[in-house]
DNA sequence: AGATAACTGAGAATCGAGTATCATCTCTCC
DNA sequence: GGAGAGATGATACTCGATTCTCAGTTATCT
């Protein structure tokens, strides 16, 4: 097994993805190339340093990781396969929802519901 | 100390409260009482069960509870004490979000930044 | 009061996510 | 082709959240 450019492929992989992945995702995508799960989280945790990568959380809890140089976006998480993919696009009225002496820093929009794939299965 | 209340406490304090909170956060405001922790996810489990609690996650990890007769809403969540504040409104434009062939049947939106009295205090 | 079932707090056990360790492997530069 | 530095995979380990266990407590009914 060739080495030394793991951490390429887990990055690639991250790259070509339609959304944030875990990192147990990522790990299960890559599962033909005999990548170890501790280099995948060692591949995350380079590119957040780097800055090439940001860490993104959502419900359902675990933390997912994107390239960092993508448009603002938000989220579509599908209940079957639990997979994220990016919404390119916002929403208008957050501001209304502001309490006062209230700061917003920013927002986050996560629509659930099944995806393609998914809903044409069922 | 008075038992075979407790759970009644603990769900009394989830009422009580201006947004949804976890496990450890409802334990810690009633560390007064003698409550065990146990105890609060015994009454949460059951109060999910009974279907008068619904759990919630939002981002950074953990699972939150709240009573589910609440109307629709969303939350701010501060980023300095990290408690969740209900907010009563909603926002325009989702519809435009969703790609072809998805299916959305909800959605979540979590302001993020920090609350009235965090802010005021830095 | 007595019997019984439900409730409780404390701490042990479990579970999953993420990290650390270590022997081995690969690349680069001589 | 030999040496050293960095990368890798497997696995042991840590940490926090949640659940389980158990002995003692309390409520209810008689």
């Amino acid at each position: 097994m060739k080495r030394a450019k793991q951490q390429l492929t887990v990055l690639r992989a991250l790259v070509e993805a339609n959304g944030p992945l875990s990192a147990r995702e990522l790990w299960s995508r890559l599962s033909g190339t005999g990548v170890g799960l501790a280099t995948v989280y060692r591949a995350l945790q380079r590119g957040v340093d780097e800055g090439m990568l940001e860490s993104v959380e959502l419900l359902g809890g675990g933390v997912r990781y994107e390239p960092k140089d993508r448009e603002h976006h938000h989220y579509f998480l599908c209940s079957t396969c639990d997979h994220a993919f990016d919404l390119y696009g916002c929403v208008d009225g957050l501001d209304s929802l502001i309490p006062d002496g209230f700061q917003m820093m920013g927002h986050e929009v996560v629509l659930l519901g099944t995806c393609d794939g998914c809903g044409a299965a069922a």
